[in-house]
Parts: structure tokens; C-alpha cells; sequence
DNA sequence: AATAGTTTGCAATACCATTGCGCTATAGTT
DNA sequence: AACTATAGCGCAATGGTATTGCAAACTATT
């Protein structure tokens, strides 16, 4: 199991600390995209800045992406297998939902194609949908 | 001219006091939004907080939008004649461009219709696409 | 074991958003 | 015109998030 966890660390070229493990296990284990704040009070007591960069170094390395759901504090989540250091392609669409303010990945949900006006060029584009999760809704 | 702003603001259902004028007059003249600290520096000398609830009753009435385009700061932009208190419906494109880190609105994309998952209610769709604009482009 | 490089934890900093509160200005009433 | 109620303003203060510097701890390599 720790195995598998490690294995999934150096296939990305990141080296598997104690910390990261942890932090990978812990977002392995959940079921939509959590702040900084979330995994600090998850792996409680740990250094916040710690996470942090372990975070960041994921996120560098391809294991994990950033969403900014406009709820103020970054959320991140881990990137389908595809992900290349660098390059997220996981373009895909974010959920957020208002009543539990949780954000979940919609990897089927892939981001249409826009056409911009000439002398625009495309680099990344975000797409947040906010309302009522499935669990949520009555 | 200044009648004309003034109405705006009573049309909006808000008080044009000498403040909002002036924001509102600033805010005409911006071609990208605008940040609450680039108000703050056009305005000069002129009290933040005085500025962000100017902005705050801009929104809430419906006369402009705000704008999470990731780069930490909220951005305004004047809505469409067509927005209502409360409701926005300028359902549009944003584009931040990367280089000069200008907002601007793309009032003639819309939103694609994205249809969720059974169970999910959509109430907002945020769509920010980053990169290079037709300014900073070579 | 010594060394070089990486990681960690603490401290500190910089923004941004937001609220409380007292003073002032304005509008509405008598 | 005087009074009162309401709205707006400016200052102070708070809370949250992101980010960097630095020194100690740790890891891997020779």
C-alpha cells in the first residue's frame, strides 16, 4: 500500500519524504479537491508551509492541479495519470458547490473550445460551474 | 456628462453621492476591469474602504460585475445595459492575458451550455481564459 | 564519517477582503 | 427652519491566504 504510494511519487521524479506520503495519502483518500487549510487540519499537527510546498512541488511535478473556485483559498486535487511536470492537460471542468462549498473534478466533462477575437492567444482556460451538488440538492 | 453618469446611478436604484460619481466616472473610462487597488490609485487621494463598498453597491444593484480572474485581486467591469439587481445575467467570457495581466471582458462569448451530472444544479458559470492579448501579442 | 544537496519548520511579510464604529452629510418630516 | 432618521464616509482593526528567507535537520553519495 505505502508501496504503491511511494512508487506513485517517484514516477513523478518527486522524492517520497515521509511528509509527502502523507500528504499523497491523505489526497488519495479524498472524494473532492481540498484547500491548504483542509489538508492542515487533515494531517494535524503539521507545518502548514510544509504542506505547502509539498503541494507545490506536486503540482510542478504533475501529480496534483490547482483550482481556483473563487472560494478564496486554492484547491487542489490529483491530476488524472496523463499529467505531464509542467503541462496539466486535465482540462477538464470544476464544480463547485454553494451549499457545501466542496469542489469536485468533472473529468468528463471536458472545456469546450473557444475561439477568441484575432490577435488572442489561448494559454489555459478555467471553467468553474457553481451551484448544488448531488448531494446537496433535495 | 455628469448629469449622465448621475443617472445611471439613480436608474440603478443607488444615490449618486459626490464618491460614487466619481467611481462610476472612472470606471467609465477603463477599456479592461479594474482592480479595488487600481481604483484606489486612480482615485488618489481617496479612502479604500470608501471605494469597496462603492464597488459592493455597484454589484448588488446590478451596474457592474465582478470578476475572479485568479490573480488574487476581485476585478469590476460595468455590466450590459441589461443586468438587474441581483441577477447578472452578462453570462460572458473573461480573458486575462498573462503578459500585461489586464482583464477584459468578451461580451460577445458566451458561455457554453455545460450539462452536469444527474443531481447537479447549476446556478453560475465562471469562464476564464488566459493568455497573450491582441495588445501584447507580436 | 564527511560533504553536498534537499527538505523541513519557524518567523516574517505582503496582500486582499471584510466588519465595527463614530462622525458627517443628506433627506424627509413637522 | 429645526429636528430626526437614515445613509454614507473614513479610520481602525481583524482575519485569511500566499509566499519568501533562513537556519536546522535530514538524506544520499562519496
Amino acid at each position: 500500500m505505502t508501496e504503491n504510494i511511494e512508487e506513485m511519487l517517484t514516477r513523478k521524479d518527486i522524492n517520497p519524504t515521509a511528509m509527502r506520503l502523507l500528504v499523497l495519502d491523505f489526497l488519495l483518500k479524498q472524494s473532492s479537491a481540498i484547500s491548504l487549510t483542509d489538508l492542515e487540519k487533515g494531517l494535524d499537527p503539521s507545518d502548514r508551509i510544509t504542506l505547502y510546498r509539498a503541494l507545490k512541488k506536486f503540482e510542478e511535478k504533475g501529480l496534483v492541479h490547482s483550482i481556483d473556485d473563487g472560494s478564496g483559498a486554492t484547491k487542489y486535487a490529483l491530476c488524472e495519470n496523463d499529467c505531464e511536470a509542467g503541462h496539466h492537460h486535465d482540462l477538464h471542468v470544476h464544480f463547485f458547490c454553494n451549499t457545501c462549498r466542496e469542489t469536485s473534478c468533472l473529468p468528463k466533462h471536458h472545456i469546450p473550445q473557444i475561439t477568441l477575437p484575432d490577435g488572442f492567444k489561448t494559454e489555459e482556460v478555467n471553467l468553474i460551474v457553481k451551484g448544488v451538488c448531488n448531494k446537496c440538492v433535495q
